[in-house]
DNA sequence: TTGACATAATACCATTTGGTTTTATATGTA
DNA sequence: TACATATAAAACCAAATGGTATTATGTCAA
């Protein structure tokens, strides 16, 4: 523990996948990500499968759009959302990362019990 | 394409891991965590790390709590945050799952690719 | 050019979120 | 007991979120 030193920074390619995470908060967006899995979709025929507007599921696309987990070919008069890998690996490599500490942890404390099971 | 069906559903332990995400989304709550992989900290040993107030940092853990990402054990007069792997996996096994979809479809596309090339 | 259609943009609203400050409630310890 | 300390709880606030309805804008087709 150095001086005191205050940190709150994220770590990763800050300010880019942290709208990944803040795009995957809602239900909704997680099934509409589902749902673009399966094939790419308009705006419209992703709004059939929901009970809201289509400008609801346009600004719920606008944010997976901004976190980089679609994008978007304009395709005449009609908009063709398709799911971005790249995106989602972003924040799957935060989850790596993660676990790499985690399991550091537990390896650790692992060295520990057995450091003690030998001394006893 | 059966009949017309809609789904709204979030397919995996519905309401639980739900809050995983959502307490994932704010970066401080991100920050928190890799704190917790590093050691098990008091609401005071983690507001160090920060510029807000305890009060501030205590909704933030618990918030982590009810996304059953860390877990609050009561010592004396203070509280010990733990990571909770579990809760961690859930979110994780989220993105297994949909990596699945994922495959899939890029697996169909390869075949089908595939399938052109030969009949060419 | 006119009309239908798919999306974009805007204004608006209720609720949630992320923070603050202030006031309790326990719990160790002199 | 009395006091300091750690967390809990509540009231409050500004900004963001998730939705609506309404009004453009752009594109295809007759």
């Amino acid at each position: 523990m150095d001086h005191h030193r205050s940190d709150t920074s994220d770590v990763t390619l800050s300010g880019v996948e942290q709208l990944g995470f803040r795009a995957l908060a809602d239900p909704t967006r997680r099934s509409i990500l589902r749902l673009l899995a399966a094939s790419d979709m308009t705006i419209a025929e992703v709004a059939e499968n929901f009970q809201m507007t289509r400008a609801a599921v346009k600004k719920h696309l606008t944010i997976l759009d901004e976190g980089n987990l679609i994008s978007v070919q304009t395709r005449g008069r009609s908009r063709l959302n398709t799911l971005n890998a790249d995106g989602l690996r972003d924040v799957f490599d935060w989850f790596e990362y993660f676990n790499a500490f985690w399991d550091d942890r537990l390896n650790t404390l692992k060295t520990e019990i057995e450091k003690d099971i030998k001394t006893q």
